[in-house]
DNA sequence: CGATTTTTTGAATCATATCAACGTACGTGG
DNA sequence: CCACGTACGTTGATATGATTCAAAAAATCG
């Protein structure tokens, strides 16, 4: 427990043991079982989650039913729903586990408390949707201007990992396009070397 | 000169006279006319720029010569290439004025002070990084889920603004699109009603 | 005013979505 | 442990929607 958690805030901010000891009082753990949410859309987000182990994704469903999924997280990431977490608003996705997982949470309070009192904690944070802006961005450069094969291939390249792990489809859905035009894409890859 | 940028500042973390103006001594300004390159692909990104007055916008051009643009920043808005301004790599961004801009320039050793010596700024940078994340998050899952005519509805409502003062083909490139299909998209909008 | 840029329109082409069917793997209960 | 049902991935045929290329119309700039 806590071990990636710290290994990953660590690695962006050295902690004292005494500092590191404080930041934990303030955390906690929860596991999910394959399948069970996190969040559902509706609800507000009370927490920012961890990934200790396991995987969990983020998603909306759109007027017509489809889902679109905005992120996954694996070990050593972080999800929510930041704008329902920061406005207290209904949540827009849904987050469940697509492995048993094991979570570090963040409650509200915890957030806001850490944030006042463990400077360390805020340079963390900082650093953290740095990246994350940084990688969002780039994901959605490559959205808009590379051709799909070339998607796919960075994001098997960037994320080898997820492709072991979670259903093309879901794959599919994270890129916005169909199974079927995944599937054609895998082929055309293959076929052309 | 400044005004927008401690208003924004105070907004998000109100400053006394004294911390604005050691933040202060630590920002520059610049003016850019239309069409002149705050940053070009290849050069490292030495400044964040706030744009106090005027538009830029940040754009790639892939392989076949296409330019995408990653995103607008009009008056109170924030633009640099962070992937390079934080590592020192070659940006892989160009940044340029649409109108005559007048900026804010934080330079990276100024970046750098600021965040050790004034905690103020560091805040406002997590606030400013979170609200951005944010925003490319929804602007991402609008991509993958939404059809084009409800995106332009939904970016005309968002920033009215910029349909003003910005051609057509740039938000084009913006959503991804060419402009003649723009163009068809619009006529479709304003005729069926 | 003339030159250039921007927007619109049309026709042909290309890529992806859709719908339907099939094969396969998986895990669940009998 | 097997059989069945459900999930998942693939394939084919067709439909839909966006791109491309070319050209003209409209708007903007010097």
């Amino acid at each position: 427990m806590y071990e990636v958690y710290f290994e990953n805030f660590n690695q962006k901010v050295p902690l004292t043991d005494s500092e590191q000891a404080q930041i934990k009082s303030f955390l906690s753990v929860k596991k999910l079982r394959k399948k069970q949410y996190l969040l559902q859309e509706g609800d507000v987000c009370k927490s920012i989650a961890f990934v200790e182990k396991g995987i969990l994704r983020a998603y909306a469903i759109n007027e017509t039913g489809t889902e679109h999924i905005i992120q996954f997280a694996l070990e050593g990431w972080t999800v929510s729903d930041l704008y329902s977490f920061l406005t207290g608003e209904q949540a827009t996705y849904n987050i469940d586990a697509l492995e048993n997982a094991e979570l570090v949470l963040i409650s509200k309070t915890a957030h806001e408390e850490l944030l006042q009192q463990v400077p360390k904690y805020e340079t963390y944070i900082r650093l953290q949707m740095t990246n994350a802006y940084i990688a969002l961005q780039k994901r959605l450069a490559s959205t808009v201007s590379l051709s799909l094969e070339e998607r796919y291939k960075i994001f098997t390249a960037t994320y080898p990992d997820l492709i072991q792990r979670v259903p093309q489809h879901m794959i599919a859905s994270y890129m916005g396009l169909t199974p079927e035009t995944l599937s054609r894409i895998r082929r055309r890859i293959t076929e052309n070397k």
